[in-house]
DNA sequence: AATAGCATTGCAAATGTTTTCATAAAATTG
DNA sequence: CAATTTTATGAAAACATTTGCAATGCTATT
């Protein structure tokens, strides 16, 4: 049936159809333009030949690539994947094929990575988180391509974001403490250092620290990279000493994963001698054991609602105004954090 | 500097330089064969423009895409997620994107992805497994596009492969347990329809103990998700009944996560009075607490491989012969698993 | 000084497809 | 049944680029 000879365009399916190409495209592009009987010869010969259209050539004539361009940090990063996935699915079932690319958190990367995507001519371009070089704005710009900030929302960022505040999640995270009656916090955060969502995170920590008028002293703060085996090193530095806090906040998951193995190797009972909270709400953080309460950033929702707006962003060619949609975080409580009535043990 | 209006193509940068369009593209294509001069003057022209090049009209003259398939079941799942990491950064440093998508472990969604980056004349393809469509395999031999499939060895595979032998990994962590002495042993895997990977696992397993003559009873055979979930709710009933294996080899890390959970929650110490073994050596499984023995699958490795062979087999476009390297599993011995000499408490 | 050789550049064809326009055939209307 | 509308199809231009070939001007050789 497949015919392996070295080059079948659509001029070889019009020649086995005896139709013009011009036709062979109608029957593939608009085929209520054509009649039911040709259409089927032409199917016929697509088939006999193994057809598969060019979209290359499409492109040269004006049609979209249906191509996206996807530029992260990183996928080898569990909430990443997450995103990239919902993303994917959603824009593919418009037809899109995505274009991904990494940066490696580098922002000189991200603006050669970005021409590479734009050579390819692809129809829309996302990119994870709002800051980006100046570079990269400027070519975004002058092209004219449709754009989507993913994972950070705010409201005065440059071009058009889909995601949770993260200065909200890292309030909302203090908030359940405070509920629960805790005044002795610490908390673990990465560097700050070109990384706005952990420097928002930590500010919603401070203020709303603050407003409660407590303090946090230095020695219940500590820095720690997005692994488990650095918070675990960090936390057991924080929790080893006599006084330590009742609860902490952790930068994400992650960190939360490590504080928790810390406070295991040194037998304090989690929450009855302390209560830890993440932020991320990863996969598998519901279901390891103890549960972990954390603030849920939903990114299979931020991938889906990004997916949408670029989809649609293409639809409409004509506005191009800046967009913003904040997807709001969800306190995640389960087995980590307890009220301080239930405060049990040596401390 | 950058220009605004809309179409900024070969000949408007032409017309800047003062050359013709053949200058433009030599200059960029072949620098050596232009004046120095003159490729200064075209440089500055394309600054000045803010061109970029059009893939899809080189394309459409028989150059290279530089662009490469990637179809994955999922990505949001961490091995893959590392694989799919390591595929893109060695393919990156080679000049090509990557054109991502998924099949939500369907082969017959498979089948219409892969069309679909035909369609954008990929200059290869890189599949997930040895398992995949009649149509998909024809599809691959009659557009004649190199191909390989990452993730399982297997010596008689259909098309290239690089990748780890998982009859060796259920094999090795079989092996470790008796080695460790034990020879009451369980084991959880999921279901091993359309998953050749857990199917050879399971093989190895089989085999290593019939060969050390230990039967294993129903009631120490478990089948669960990859989830830890899942896991943990089977392992609940495996370990819960009076009659407990002394050790567990679980299909994959997550599983393994689940069953570390179970095992604490029925107040059983690991490794003291149950070992527990996994297969993978997923992110976090060495720093998780207890770390976690498993079998590891290098994903990195086998993901710069694939990438290195598929580079390759473009350059030399000639042959198009079958070719297969086998990455090794390593043991990591970690704290989850210890002889059966230390074995302590009620059973 | 004439000629050969080389470096540099431009012209024009070719690539695979879509779409506009024109035309032919068929269907509808009075 | 003639006139008109509708439907179906083909011819050819357009898209952005590359490259073989030819032309130009220059350098080196005799």
């Amino acid at each position: 049936m497949k015919n392996q000879s070295y080059k079948v365009d659509i001029i070889t399916v019009a020649q086995v159809a005896r139709v013009s190409a011009a036709t062979v495209s109608r029957s593939i592009n608009h085929p209520e333009q054509v009649n039911p009987a040709t259409r089927k010869r032409v199917e016929n010969a697509i088939r006999k030949t193994g057809y598969i259209r060019n979209r290359a050539a499409q492109v040269m004539h004006g049609r979209r690539s249906a191509t996206l361009g996807l530029i992260v940090p990183t996928i080898n990063y569990s909430i990443f994947a997450e995103l990239v996935q919902s993303f994917n699915d959603t824009v593919a079932a418009h037809g899109f094929a995505l274009l991904l690319a990494t940066h490696d958190y580098n922002l000189k990367n991200e603006y050669h990575v970005l021409r590479k995507l734009l050579e390819h001519r692809v129809d829309g371009v996302a990119l994870i988180g709002l800051e980006h070089s100046e570079d990269a704005f400027n070519l975004l710009e002058s092209q004219n391509v449709p754009t989507i900030s993913i994972w950070n929302f705010d409201p005065d960022s440059r071009i058009s974001c889909v995601g949770s505040d993260n200065f909200e999640a890292g309030s909302v995270a203090a908030d359940h403490l405070l509920t629960l009656g805790h005044r002795k916090i610490g908390y673990v955060f990465p560097p700050t250092e070109g990384n706005d969502r952990a420097r928002n995170r930590i500010g919603g920590v401070r203020q709303t620290l603050a407003d409660a008028n407590i303090t946090v002293p230095q020695s219940w703060q500590a820095e720690s990279l997005y692994s488990i085996a650095a918070s675990r090193k960090a936390c057991l530095a924080l929790l080893g000493s006599g006084n330590r806090p009742t609860a902490l906040i952790c930068g994400n998951d992650t960190i939360a994963h490590g504080a928790i193995s810390a406070a295991m190797e040194l037998g304090i009972s989690i929450p009855s001698q302390l209560s830890i909270i993440g932020i991320g709400d990863f996969a598998g953080s519901g279901e390891m054991f103890p549960s972990l309460s954390t603030v849920r950033i939903p990114a299979k929702t931020i991938g889906e609602r990004a997916g949408d707006y670029l989809v649609n962003s293409i639809g409409n060619s004509g506005s191009r105004t800046v967009e913003r949609l904040k997807i709001a975080v969800e306190l995640q409580q389960r087995a980590t954090t307890d009220t301080i009535k239930n405060l049990k043990g040596p401390i």
